[in-house]
DNA sequence: ACGAATTTGTGATATAGATCATAATTGGAA
DNA sequence: TTCCAATTATGATCTATATCACAAATTCGT
């Protein structure tokens, strides 16, 4: 892997499907323009608030996206390397309008701003692959927004097992890499009612749970619970 | 303006930031790949899960993006023009993930993916502009998003009452171009608490109520019940 | 390894808003 | 106009989940 700060971005093997479509030249124009970083556990990536003339590119790790909300702190998403973040925030007004963190020790490539806007200019294959990938986050931003918004607790929190099984960790057996109080707020509900919702599921056999490590036991069950809200 | 089927995008005088940055050649490009079409009130532009080969750019009047959720059809956003929709949706796999319908008399351009493709690729610029787009969507979704979690159900109506006065009517006094029941489904209550809710605010004199007619007289009321959630 | 700080478990209670039920109103078609 | 369908109003419950309160367990810094 490359050694943080300076970085290659010809030979780096976590490129993008938007990085892979670049020629030499632009490639070289990249590498100058680009700088990497390594963060720990719930260390910040970015600020929500802070003026700010990159985009991340998380190489490995995993991220939450998060945002202040009227009463509280709320996670938007989690993001699950290789991914740009942060392309919203940058093009308009340069103030992120959410927060970055580390949920594991994570890699992530800067990029300034205006040689992305250059990439984007001078080559429409990646302008493409770029917009390809935004449209994707939005598809799953508005599924996950209604599953959010209809399911009740069960359901939610059915869904995040799966989805951290399925999408995150490709594996039945996990780490939780949120706190019972964070998971709370990537799914909408209190700290208490994830405690007892988890509480629940292992009393019924569907999950094992030992410390922070679970293990999805009975996943066609969850799916069930996960449909049915 | 132009009549519905043949276009004109060259004398468009409702051309998206996007189109502006086209040159001659591409702009004729655009106007034989390019169709218009009209739609009345509650007339349904596209359907989630039909196949298309199209975006749409809304030219006049008022839509709703809607989509299925697990119990019942929700709003997501409602798109004033003039705005390209259906991006997303089309670069994908070409299957419509949630439905566009009009609420006023509208008007509609659709142009084909491939076409739109080809201007992205050809053009920087034009990719630019798009990109800029999705992302003010992106972002005000968020914020949308989060404030339909935390707020309760003073705060949401609040929101979107203002929301309708500021940004789609500009005016303080407008026609409700919902039903309350689709209302509910915008603002994530049900048919009973919006009628509940308008009556509050009517009753505490912060609204007036005739018919579908809305008259928002407490603007700064307002304002204070939708930070306070 | 120890105590402090954080995280988790669980009961009791409160409440926003859904659901159910029924009536009043509006609007469009004939 | 008159009738029927759709929309809106409003009262009476019901319920999921937040809140509050405190105890237990785990993690962390020194």
């Amino acid at each position: 892997m490359d050694l943080p700060g300076q970085v290659n971005c010809e030979t780096c093997r976590i490129r993008s499907c938007a990085v892979e479509v670049l020629d030499q030249q632009e490639l070289d124009f990249l590498k100058t323009n680009c700088a990497g970083a390594e963060y720990g556990r719930n260390e910040r990536i970015f600020q929500q608030g802070s003026l700010t003339s990159n985009i991340a590119y998380v190489k490995t790790g995993l991220v939450k996206i998060h945002k202040n909300g009227p009463s509280k702190d709320q996670i938007l998403k989690l993001v699950k390397p290789p991914r740009f973040i942060g392309i919203p925030t940058v093009l308009g007004d340069k103030i992120n309008h959410y927060s970055a963190t580390a949920l594991l020790p994570t890699t992530v490539c800067f990029i300034f701003t205006s040689t992305f806007k250059t990439l984007i200019m001078r080559n429409g294959r990646f302008a493409n692959e770029v917009i390809n990938s935004i449209c994707q986050d939005e598809l799953s931003f508005y599924d996950r927004s209604i599953n959010q918004m209809q399911k009740q607790i069960h359901g939610r929190l059915a869904d995040a097992l799966l989805f951290l099984a399925d999408e995150i960790f490709e594996a039945d057996s996990f780490e939780l890499p949120l706190s019972q109080s964070d998971f709370g707020d990537y799914i909408h509900a209190t700290r208490e009612s994830v405690s007892r919702t988890l509480g629940r599921l292992k009393a019924d056999g569907l999950i094992q749970v030992k410390g922070k490590k679970i293990n999805l036991i009975e996943k066609d069950m969850l799916r069930k619970i996960s449909k049915l809200g």
